[in-house]
DNA sequence: ATTAAAATTTAGGTGAACCTAAAAATAAAT
DNA sequence: ATTTATTTTTAGGTTCACCTAAATTTTAAT
């Protein structure tokens, strides 16, 4: 039986090799748990003797099939939780993170199923991050950053880069959430600024940093 | 922060002096949570020292106010995860128990509000038991056990007296719910046994052991 | 009242998951 | 190529939640 511990040390090890790095340093893993370098070296070792886990002293972690099917595993249960927090008991994209935080734990294939088929099969989750098939396929998403957009080019709100309280609550107060038309209308190139227009209403200027963070699909 | 394995103790005390004792023994403890009698001590000893349990030593534990809050609500939580994996996932009433044991540990009072919101506040479970208020209080439902009903009267199924899940499987071979009417035929005094009439339709034969476990209301 | 049985506690130990401080290895900078 | 900085591992703790075996206390039986 697996504990709750190694399930989020494989998670953290997917999540900082998902993209690019196929190793995820004992550094890295112990920055997103809020541990010790010397508690991952522990704990990757252990791992590693489970098999769950690739290790080459020195070189990092990296996820074996296995360890890498329970980490798919509990995206997948995260993600369907927070559509339930949001879809179903109305809770704001800014709340459903960190209880979904506990629920991706409870450990039943059948209440899986069961939720998966209750809501509707979705797709995406609350933050439009692609769910998990139970296969354990991604969907991928044509999207781009709104940075990337050129003037006069109008996107719609897929996706957040992270899902930071600060950040969410920003958007809300914007009125921007999935779903919401983003039309580029002045790229200010002296700051690499981006003057937006939000569901042909209001306008707001956007950073560099907020506009590369929002994920939007081309209309 | 109280950690599952101290919520367990807490909830064991609390089912243990629910009614007529004053104190829960180490050896009852351990029995419900599957451990050992020093494991126990070891733990009460602990939760005393944290102010959740009232311990003399040989003399057993019981709850303090502020322990038997936290078991309370772990209570109220349980039986709302309950009653969503029965009404909303439409899993059968053997099968809610065990993932209802998980989900009631995970920690958010914000959740529990919108979850009983969302099942339209039921005060009962899908076993019959009631489900304590935000404020602690249990209803108490107005039941006898089917074996203390006279010959010709009829009941109405509220309640089990506990959840084994052979002895639901049993039940629901039967065609027995809660809500199901049973008639007493004939009350058979060399065995102490009772024929019975189910729903006006089949009729069978209780052995006392099991017309003890059934509550009902009488019609 | 003794003695036997049962319940409870103490003693001593284990593994999981953390920690800090120090040592060792790797990577970066001069 | 050395030196310096960074990353990682090791060494040596701690706390929690368990364990078995032995000692103690309480309760029941003779
Ligand atoms: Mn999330
Ligand atoms: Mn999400
Ligand atoms: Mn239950
Ligand atoms: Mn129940």
């Amino acid at each position: 039986m697996i504990s709750f511990a190694e399930e989020n040390y494989l998670k953290a090890i997917f999540k900082i090799t998902e993209k690019d790095r196929k190793s995820a340093g004992t550094n890295a893993i112990a920055q997103i748990l809020h541990t010790s370098a010397a508690s991952v070296t522990d704990m990757i070792q252990r791992l590693s003797e489970k098999e769950l886990v690739l290790y080459e002293k020195y070189k990092g972690a990296s996820l074996s099939p296995t360890g890498n099917k329970i980490a798919t595993d509990l995206i997948r249960k995260h993600r369907l939780w927070e559509v339930f927090l949001s879809d179903k008991l109305h809770f704001p994209w800014q709340k459903i993170h960190d209880i979904a935080e506990q629920m991706e734990h409870i450990k039943s294939d059948e209440l899986i199923d069961k939720l998966d088929n209750y809501l509707g099969n979705p797709r995406f989750d609350p933050h439009g991050d692609p769910i998990p098939t139970k296969e354990g396929k991604f969907l991928i998403r044509n999207q781009y950053s709104l940075d990337l957009l050129n003037e006069g080019e109008t996107g719609v709100l897929v996706g957040v880069r992270h899902h930071l309280t600060e950040f969410l609550n920003y958007l809300n107060e914007l009125k921007i959430a999935l779903g919401t038309e983003l039309r580029v209308l002045k790229k200010l190139e002296f700051d690499k600024s981006t003057r937006v227009r939000i569901n042909n209403n209001e306008e707001v200027i956007f950073p560099k940093k907020i506009s590369r963070d929002l994920f939007v699909k081309k209309k």
